[in-house]
DNA sequence: GCCGTTTTCGGCCCGACTGTTTTCAGTCG
């Protein structure tokens, strides 16, 4: 077993505690635990009779070192057992929904016997809900649409965990005599922010036609597998713990190309290309492209033959969803797409003066050793008071600290001030004008009330952008990929009034947000407005991790001009908005 | 349940905000 599911095992142990009504803080050390499990480096499974290395865990005690062991050996706790068989693993989905804590899933538990989403839908149908203590008409209403948006991404993982998940597999592959390339195709080939099933794509002399036994009965072995879907002659299916369908597929190395092609296009890519074949005088199949009239083949092996056979560019996975692309491939006026190396710098991480884990010196290092040109540090303001927000004392103080890392770097990287203020209800940002006019970069970012009203929403964002001080936007779109539905708010009336102000939009790059879809980027770029990319690295080894985040940029057909960060400290610096 | 000790138990990120109340519990970050 490894450290992430033996943390997600604590973590899913605690929510049940908490729903039990278990003591807040003996809880509050599950979570802990399983943070620790997930940060460290010790591989737990396999010191797990090394009590002495666990210990030194911070986090991690007597009791726990119990639990990992009972993890490792049962794959669960007697704990896990017992408030499973009480509860059932239905009332974990329900702690998804918006606005529902353990204390009213405990309340639903209780009082009407509600285990699962299918029951709160139907209890909710059937007004059965009404006069429950603490359940009003507006929390039905609330709970009710949570279910529909929970439902409509089920099923669903992050682009960072399928990624991780082909990363393994494939490596497991790869280390068959036999197996000599895999790829993953594909949403996740093609940079999209989820994936709904992984397709792995996998050649080499194991995979010949009719040779392919030895290659599939290696492949059933992978120890991921929860249950298997499938079992063909070239295509393996099978569901991982979590729940994702993967596709391993063997195929004649011949052939490759041609599958690539069609397992990475989008439906609507792969319907077009396939009527430009036919206009040629072609046929596409995830086999070949071949003459329609004696069938033999034109080109098969890889994709750029196949793309230069129907008389076109070879584009990049991201663009392929019929949106221009093809247009444009045969006409060879395919845009640049921005690219990881374009990007200098990374304006907004949190250091340990808040919710980060390490020193203003430490994230510094770890840009330095991404080559990064800069950075800014942006820690919380007060109103996250959970982070142990900076108030405005000690926002200075801060301030001063910063300077000095820069100033100890002599040039070899520029590390800028700033800070992530939140935007209070009414649009106010929660520090002082007076003391945000001395730092380089504010970000204004909402981090409470998800659900105002939409005119609410934006009016509260459109004040936020009007302080002169505001010179970026943080997370605009407040989206947590899979967890809710983001809150709404007129997202073109923003990105207009922005442009106007010379604020700056922030795409977060961190895999759990990805704030801005490729559809936003596009609006934001034909909004006029300016992009930055940023990471909100909390911890050293998430500095620079802006991979996942690019795609998007890449899907939404932006090349490096089109991004802030691409350009060099002082030009960053004088890009964004001017002091008054 | 963990930690750091005043070595035997007390402290453990806290404030804004809403919907439900009739003075505040629950959720969120």
């Amino acid at each position: 077993m490894d450290n992430s599911t033996m943390a997600s095992l604590l973590a899913e142990t605690a929510d049940l505690m908490e729903i039990d009504g278990a003591d807040a803080f003996r809880v509050r050390s599950y979570r802990n635990a399983a943070d620790a499990i997930h940060q460290t480096t010790v591989d737990v499974a396999a010191a797990v009779n090394d009590t002495q290395r666990l210990l030194a865990i911070s986090g991690i005690g007597k009791s726990m070192v119990t639990n990992l062991q009972a993890l490792a050996a049962t794959g669960t706790t007697p704990l896990r057992d017992e408030l499973l068989a009480k509860y059932g693993a239905g009332v974990l989905e329900l702690l998804k929904l918006p606005g529902v804590g353990p204390k009213t899933v405990a309340v639903l538990w209780d009082t009407a016997k509600i285990a699962d989403l299918d029951q709160l839908a139907k209890a909710i149908e059937g007004k059965r809900l009404t006069g429950l203590p603490r359940i009003g008409a507006k929390q039905i209403e609330k709970i009710r649409k949570g279910i529909d948006d929970y439902r409509r991404s089920a099923g669903r993982v992050r682009l960072d965990e399928a990624d991780d998940a082909a990363e393994r597999i494939t490596a497991y592959l790869l280390a068959f005599d036999g197996i000599d390339k895999v790829t993953p195709a594909g949403s996740l080939r093609r940079g999209r922010d989820t994936a709904g099933d992984l397709d792995l794509l996998v050649t080499g002399p194991a995979c010949a036609p009719q040779h392919t036994e030895a290659a599939l009965e290696y492949v059933a072995a992978y120890s991921g597998i929860d249950d298997v879907i499938a079992k063909g002659e070239n295509k393996f299916s099978f569901h991982l713990a979590g729940g994702l369908q993967v596709d391993v597929r063997l195929l004649p190395s011949e052939s490759y190309g041609a599958a690539l092609q069609y397992f990475t296009g989008s439906k609507a890519h792969n319907v077009a290309l396939r009527q430009r074949a036919l206009k040629m005088g072609y046929t596409l199949s995830e086999w070949a492209l071949a003459r329609l009239d004696d069938e033999s083949t034109v080109a098969a092996a890889t994709e750029e033959e196949i793309y230069a056979a129907l008389a076109m560019d070879w584009m990049p996975p991201e663009l392929r969803e019929n949106l221009g692309e093809i247009e444009a491939a045969t006409q060879h006026s395919l845009p640049h797409l921005i690219e990881l190396s374009d990007l200098r710098g990374d304006v907004h991480m949190h250091t340990t003066a808040t919710d980060g884990r390490n020193s203003i010196l430490e994230m510094t290092e770890a840009a330095m050793a991404r080559r990064l040109q800069y950075i800014a540090i942006t820690d919380h303001s007060k109103n996250l008071a959970m982070t142990n927000g900076l108030d405005e004392k000690r926002a200075l103080e801060h301030m001063q600290r910063i300077r000095e890392v820069d100033q100890r770097m002599e040039g070899r990287i520029r590390v800028f001030t700033g800070i992530e203020v939140d935007i209070l209800a009414d649009g106010t940002l929660d520090l002082d004008d007076e003391v945000l006019s001395q730092i380089d970069v504010v970000i204004a970012s909402v981090h409470s009330r998800f659900d105002q009203s939409r005119d609410d929403m934006t009016a509260r964002v459109l004040r936020a952008i009007e302080n002169p001080n505001t010179r970026i936007l943080g997370h605009p779109t407040g989206r947590q990929l899979l967890r809710r539905e983001p809150y709404a708010l007129d997202l073109r009336v923003v990105l207009t009034r922005a442009a106007a102000l010379g604020v700056a939009v922030e795409h977060n790059a961190s895999p759990e947000r990805l704030d801005l879809c490729d559809r936003d980027l596009r609006l934001a770029k034909e909004s006029g407005c300016k992009i930055a990319i940023n990471t909100d690295a909390h911890k050293t080894s998430v500095v620079g991790e802006m991979k996942y985040g690019v795609r998007q940029l890449r899907r939404a057909w932006l090349s490096a001009g089109d991004v802030l960060n691409t350009l060099g400290p002082s030009e960053f610096l004088a890009a964004l908005r001017p002091r008054p």
